[in-house]
DNA sequence: TATTACTTTATAATCTTTATAAATAGTGTA
DNA sequence: TACACTATTTATAAAGATTATAAAGTAATA
């Protein structure tokens, strides 16, 4: 990872840590963990993959404490739930607006951008009648790692 | 429900039960249901949905005999299975391509059809050396209902 | 009809997520 | 700093969806 990419995500986490004190919410060190470990990972993690992350540093961690901070950071806008068909949930710390790749093969996560597809919610308010708040689209395929294992 | 609607059902369901002949998949009385249910049903319903719609016909019918049902119907391609952050499956007859609205207030899901996204799919594949086989999209809102509700 | 493979049933097990209650720890105020 | 109040964490149980297993039943085929 470049110096570059460190002092992002100590912004980020900062920046994440402030909406938490001005919508009143307490910083833990539980939260802080699992905060930082969010900005800090690329990988879309699960609730369990934040949990096993983070017994190191905390031992007596419940899951339920995961999975009710995961809840509040998704309630204050910091997060966002991913259900993918997978048996579990995934959570990403947003960012930037973008759409995620899937692949099919070993089940990895990665981001692209793309302009906001807005002319596809105006469409389907029309058609519908629904007052639309927002979509959301993922791409399927396999990614080159798996693509490329697959001849041998 | 017009005439017409029925013969389109009739028909589908016909055609359904023409690819499992084809692909060597059994046709039996519980199957039948299942598939005819989801062909007449507009509703996008749960496995659950199904087995307690059915269970008037089949008193003795497993939850099982509907999961692996759904299975192999989705995976000759009857069926698609759609995980939208509720807590269950939602399964639907493949007709022709089309996107869904979803009413976050009643749960409620409304097909709309819309150009498949083409462009999407190739951007994703330049920008992550992705093979793309597919996509999925939903928009999400408040349906005319529902809003209506809110008001008294 | 006998055999074989597939399917269903009944049940248990697994896995993810949520609920509950007691213990603990933050936060604001005196 | 100490107190009091409330939010949070922990430990555990419970709920709910889905899958696994094994026995019984059924379709297809020779």
């Amino acid at each position: 990872m470049s110096h570059t990419h460190v002092h992002e995500s100590q912004d980020q986490l900062k920046e994440a840590l402030d909406t938490l004190k001005q919508t009143g919410v307490r910083i833990t060190p539980q939260r802080h963990a699992i905060l930082e470990f969010l900005v800090e990972s690329m990988t879309h993690p699960t609730a369990d993959d934040i949990y096993k992350a983070l017994e190191g540093k905390f031992p007596n961690m419940s899951v339920a404490t995961v999975y009710n901070n995961l809840r509040v950071f998704r309630e204050v806008g910091l997060v966002k739930e991913l259900t993918y068909g997978d048996t579990s949930s995934r959570f990403d710390f947003v960012t930037t607006d973008h759409y995620h790749v899937i692949c099919e093969d070993c089940g990895k996560i990665v981001d692209f951008h793309y302009p906001g597809l807005n002319e596809v919610e105006q469409l389907a308010a029309h058609v519908t009648g629904f007052k639309i708040s927002h979509h959301r689209m993922e791409v399927y395929g396999t990614c080159a790692e798996c693509s490329h294992k697959d001849l041998h």
